[in-house]
DNA sequence: TATTGTTATACTCTATAACTATA
DNA sequence: TATAGTTATAGAGTATAACAATA
C-alpha cells in the first residue's frame, strides 16, 4: 500500500533503550507530487476546494449562512497557509504538531494526538514522518518504558522558526485588508462563535 | 472497489434519450455506519479534527494567528453542520449540490463541477448519490446530446425545503452568542479577509 | 479536435481494531 | 487489566487520465 514500503531496510535497528525499538519505516510525502498547481481541493486540504463564488450563479441559502462565510474565509485562507509552507515540507497538521511539540516538550505520543485531536494511529504517522524530516526526535520517556517523549531537534527548532515566520506573514496577508481593530474584533467574535455544545 | 459493485444489476437500461444512457451504480454511504460518534474528524470533516483547545497546553503562535482562530470556529461548526443534516443522509456537499440545482435548474454537470470547485469525476459521484436518493433527476439536455440537465425532483424539493430549515437552525444556534450586528460584523469582516490573489 | 459524462485508478487523510511490550 | 505505541485495514473524499458518444 505505502509506496515505499517495498524495500525500505529497517532503518535503526537498536535504539538508546526506550519503548518499542521500533523499526521505523519511510513516511510518503504529502505535497511532493502535485503534479497540478492549486492545494485547496488537492492533497493538502481535503475540504472540498469549495467555492470561488462563480458569477452569474444564485448561492441561495448559502450566502446568507454564517458557516458558509466562515467556511469559505477558511479554504482561501487555508489554500495560502499550504503555499507558504509548501518550501519546508510541512503541511498544516505538521506545523501544528512541531508547534506544540516546541511549546510542551515531552508529550508522549497520546497526549499529541489528543491535543490535535486525531487518533493515536495518526500521531504515530505523522511523528513518524517528522522524525524522518529530523525536526522531532522520540526519546526515552522517564519512567515509562512503554512510551516516547518527544522533543525538537535543533534543526526542528530552527526550520519551525522559519516556518514561523512564514506562517505570521501569511497570517498578516491574510488580514491586512482589516485594521489591527477590526482583525481583534474578528478574532473576539470567532471566539464567540458555535458556544462548546454542553451536551 | 466499490462495496456494491459486486451485483448490482444495471438499473435504467433504456432512458429517455439523452446523454450516455450510462448504467448507473449504487453510490456509497458516507455517514450510514459512524459506528463512533463525533463527526468531525470523522468520515464528513476530514479538515483534521482539530483542536478542542486542551487546558494547560501551551498553543504559541497557534493563538495568535487568525488562521487558526478562523480554523477552528469552522470546524467546530462544520461537525453540528454535518449532524444538523445527518438524519437526511445530507452531507454538506451534498447540501450544497442541491441548493445550487435548486436555484439555478438545468445546470448541466460540468457547470455543477465548477461551481462546486470539485472534479467533473466527483460531481458524477455526488449526483449518482442524490439520484440515488430520489432527491435530484437527470434530464435530458435540450440541444445538446451528450450533456444532462440537472433538477430536483419534487421529493428533492421537499426535502431540501427540511433540511434547509434545519441549517437555519443550526446557523442560527452557532451565532446565538452574537447580536445581529455582531453577526452582519462578522460577516463582513469575513467577506474581506484573503482577499483573492490576484495572480 | 474539443467537450460531456463516465470509469478506472491512485493518493491523502482519518478512523477502528488487533497486536506487543510494558505498567 | 489497562495503557503506549504500532500496524493493518478500511472508508470518504479528491484528483488525474483515458474512453465513448457527441459536438
Amino acid at each position: 500500500m505505502n509506496p515505499d514500503a517495498s524495500g525500505a531496510p529497517p532503518a535503526t535497528a537498536g535504539k538508546t533503550g526506550s519503548a518499542r525499538a521500533a523499526t521505523r519505516r519511510k513516511a510518503r510525502d504529502p505535497l511532493a507530487p502535485d503534479p497540478a498547481g492549486a492545494q485547496a481541493g488537492g492533497a493538502g486540504s481535503a475540504e472540498g476546494g469549495f467555492d470561488p463564488h462563480v458569477p452569474n450563479v444564485d448561492y441561495g441559502v448559502l450566502d446568507n449562512l454564517i458557516g458558509y462565510a466562515l467556511r469559505r474565509a477558511q479554504i482561501r485562507i487555508y489554500e495560502d497557509f499550504v503555499l507558504s509552507l509548501a518550501q519546508w515540507q510541512i503541511t498544516p497538521p505538521r506545523f501544528s504538531a512541531l508547534v506544540i511539540i516546541s511549546r510542551n516538550p515531552h508529550l508522549k505520543l497520546t497526549e499529541l494526538a489528543h491535543i490535535l485531536g486525531i487518533a493515536r494511529s495518526g500521531a504515530v504517522l505523522l511523528v513518524d514522518a517528522l522524525e524522518e524530516m529530523k525536526l522531532v526526535a522520540r526519546r526515552p520517556a522517564p519512567g515509562d518504558r512503554r512510551a516516547y517523549s518527544l522533543v525538537l531537534t535543533p534543526a526542528g527548532r530552527r526550520t519551525l522558526e522559519a516556518a514561523t515566520q512564514a506562517v505570521v506573514a501569511h497570517d498578516a496577508h491574510a488580514g491586512s485588508a482589516l485594521t489591527e481593530t477590526e482583525q481583534a474584533t474578528l478574532k473576539s467574535l470567532l471566539a464567540r462563535l458555535a458556544p462548546p455544545r454542553a451536551g
